[in-house]
DNA sequence: GAGCACTGC
């Protein structure tokens, strides 16, 4: 391995430079001083923290405001030694000055807690009317941020300071700062106000590109080119992008704030690799023997090249160490899949003379940091779901990560310390990635964001203020998607139904299916199944040696799903979760055996709990003229009738989602008579005797999969057809 | 015979 040049400068110096060509009103800043006591950095995005921690602060002891006012005071002293605290006197005369603005601040500068507490000062002292609405990617982010931000402010959360995620809204009449998720501000602006509570919207890690910071950044747009020319925007990004950011928003000025990291040395491999796992194996070796003690963190692409790397280093950790030098390699694997019980395991530190290996996927890019990582092994690749919208599927592909995703990697192993990081592949091959990745919203599914701009009354949505415009071919199939659900009527315009649609918290499909369920009287069951569906990684993979084990539990459990597929099962569950094991005295543990035997999230379940009573209330609000029988809760039976009526409900949502059996009990698609397999961990995988196949989702990896499986009669098709969303379709493919 | 990562009035 060779080291290569460590260059943590290279983008402080890019932007000081374009002050000195006069391209652009630029301020850049010296580095700071690295702070003494790293333990009082501020850290976010642990997920050992996760929801609870507004609710010790709220629930915690009396809190008086003289305690409140001093822990503020303490704190302040950490915050004055902040970067974006020191260099507040120059900061804020640019956001006073501009309607934009563009604040580029690495990790640790402080951003994200202390600009909005200036501006709340500013608005305080003016005795200005309006409030200021932080979003973040993630409700972690948003719910630590809050709690920390109203410990500095000297209030208890809900006061001045406050969060607003799905689920969880502390914020009062009081609150002046909030923090909310991207998707809770979108949820705001679909209610039509404009945004009018607020004065300030800051949009925080805008580079990482989810659809739905995109989506704000044309909503925002619009808004101060429209109705709120007064709106005053920040946007908040880690390193690059920022021209990008401030060309769209009429060339706003970029802040530059360097952070406090420590410096990460670069190495990289002499020659590439074709085996990733054994390469990645070797060079944690390769740590282990060289290097001082300290955690090592591995960027692999999937869990099956995780779980391959742990089970090659369980064997053999105790022969590549010994008891005097060369510590114990003790290997753990992260992924989201992962039951939280075992993810909680790589944040334990590990006692001895032993060296923690991580095997992680992106999860550990962004979402999740653990602490103690001195080194970071890169493989370079990840997964990523890429939608093909002409075929109504999404692909699974490994690809080449970007000069900023590996950045971003190796940064993790400077968080506490110096660290190193371990490119497994070339230099050259690092300078020819591209320095992006490719954002989100150009490789998804844009029916939803199309809906949402429908119900905002955009009419051209080609040529709508997109921060990144999908693309002409992709925004037609989603017109023509949501047309066939009868989103929209043939001139385009939202229907009643797109409109219920739109405010419902669920995929555009998924909230048809609700909506026709209520028409049919089967909503109560329906609303159990969605929410089941709506939760991700609710049904975990059993490992290799109990699969066999957990399926022939799943299967004797579930009559019904084991003739009619996922749907059904997942309702046959959550009944017995819900109903049958809610009485006992010890229900909580009751309802965790059940689940560990399984082999399904408990988390996950209660989860479906929350998004079902969530979707009860909006039904209740939505549906006015449901009877009373139709909103009772109640348990699926094994009456064919009633599955029938269920599951064609399904099929108005799901048409394009379907498959014809073959008389070689293979399946070939209805739309485009591609061949599709039934997914391994489905309730169907076994049973081939379906006459038709209907799936919520169709997943290309190896070869086309469906997921979430369920049987239907071929005549259904027919029946659905006619009833509805198909005659639009003829429409459609007679006018062209 | 298999599972990138997030998120919602």
């Amino acid at each position: 391995m060779a080291a290569a040049n460590n260059n943590n400068n290279s983008s402080g110096s890019k932007y000081a430079s374009k002050k000195q060509n006069g391209r652009r009103n630029v301020q850049p800043f010296n580095r700071d001083t690295q702070i003494k006591n790293p333990s009082k950095i501020i850290r976010f995005n642990d997920p050992n923290e996760d929801d609870d921690v507004s609710n010790r602060l709220l629930k915690g002891d009396v809190v008086t405001y003289k305690s409140l006012k001093s822990r503020a005071n303490e704190l302040l002293r950490v915050r004055k030694t902040l970067p974006v605290y020191q260099h507040k006197s120059e900061i804020m005369p640019y956001i006073n000055a501009n309607p934009v603005t563009v604040l580029i601040g690495e990790t640790g500068s402080g951003k994200s807690t202390q600009i909005p507490q200036f501006i709340l000062e500013q608005i305080y002292d003016k005795k200005k009317h309006g409030s200021i609405a932080v979003t973040q990617p993630r409700r972690v982010a948003a719910i630590n941020l809050a709690t920390r931000v109203a410990q500095e402010h000297g209030c208890k959360l809900g006061d001045q300071v406050g969060y607003s995620v799905r689920f969880d809204n502390t914020t009062t009449a009081k609150t002046r700062l909030k923090y909310l998720t991207d998707g809770m501000l979108l949820r705001e602006l679909m209610m039509n106000n404009n945004l009018k509570e607020y004065s300030v919207i800051i949009i925080d890690e805008a580079h990482e590109r989810t659809v739905l910071t995109d989506l704000i950044l044309g909503f925002l747009k619009s808004l101060i080119q429209g109705p709120r020319p007064d709106l005053k925007i920040i946007v908040m990004s880690a390193t690059l992008q920022a021209e990008k950011f401030s060309e769209f928003f009429n060339n706003a000025p970029i802040l530059f704030v360097e952070g406090r990291k420590f410096d990460v040395s670069q190495y990289y491999l002499k020659a590439p690799t074709d085996d990733i796992v054994d390469a990645v194996i070797r060079c944690c070796i390769q740590i282990n023997q060289g290097e001082q003690l300290g955690d090592v963190l591995c960027f692999l692409p999937g869990q099956e090249e995780i779980d391959k790397a742990v089970t090659i280093m369980e064997k053999i950790a105790k022969y590549v160490s010994d008891e005097t030098s060369v510590p114990l390699l003790i290997p753990y694997p992260l992924y989201a899949a992962l039951p939280p019980v075992q993810q909680a395991l790589v944040f334990a530190p590990v006692k001895g003379f032993k060296r923690k290996v991580i095997f992680s996927t992106n999860i550990a890019e962004t979402s999740v940091t653990i602490s103690g990582v001195k080194f970071v092994v890169d493989s370079g690749l990840r997964k990523v779901k890429v939608w093909r919208h002409q075929l109504g599927l999404a692909t699974l592909l490994t690809v080449p990560i970007s000069q900023a995703s590996a950045m971003q990697r190796s940064g993790r192993a400077g968080r506490e310390s110096e660290g190193k990081s371990f490119r497994l592949y070339c230099e050259p091959d690092y300078l020819k990635l591209p320095k992006q990745s490719e954002p989100e919203i150009a490789r998804s599914d844009v029916t939803s964001p199309v809906l949402m701009l429908k119900r905002y009354g955009i009419n051209d949505i080609v040529n709508w203020t997109w921060f990144e415009n999908p693309g002409k071919e992709a925004i037609i199939m989603g017109l023509q998607e949501l047309y066939e659900l009868g989103a929209l009527d043939t001139r385009g315009n939202i229907t009643k139904r797109g409109e219920q649609m739109a405010l419902l918290p669920l995929q555009p499909h998924l909230s048809s299916v609700l909506i026709k369920a209520s028409e049919v009287g089967c909503l109560s069951q329906v609303i159990d199944i969605i929410s089941c569906l709506s939760v991700e990684n609710l049904m975990l993979n059993p490992s290799p040696e109990e699969r066999d084990e957990v399926n022939e539990r799943r299967l004797s459990l579930c009559n019904a799903g084991k003739k009619y597929g996922d749907l059904i099962m997942l309702k046959e569950l959550f009944d017995i979760y819900f109903y049958e094991l809610g009485k006992s005295q010890d229900a909580n543990s009751e309802r965790n055996d059940w689940c560990k035997g399984l082999c399904i999230s408990l988390r996950g379940f209660k989860n479906v709990v929350r998004v079902r009573d969530q979707l009860r209330v909006y039904c209740k609000r939505l549906f006015s003229s449901i009877n009373e029988e139709n909103e009772e809760a109640r348990k699926i039976g094994e009456n064919g009738d009633e599955i029938s009526k269920i599951l064609k409900c399904f099929l108005t949502g799901f048409i394009k989602n379907t498959a014809i059996g073959m008389p070689d009990r293979s399946y070939r698609t209805v739309s485009t008579g591609e061949p599709i397999s039934v997914h391994p961990s489905s309730m169907l995988f076994l049973n081939k005797s379906c006459p038709g196949i209907m799936y919520t989702e169709y997943v290309f990896t190896t070869k086309g999969y469906a997921r979430n499986v369920s049987r239907i009669e071929l005549s259904w098709l027919q029946e659905v057809v006619t009833n509805g969303t198909a005659v639009a379709k003829q429409k459609i493919s007679s006018s062209k």
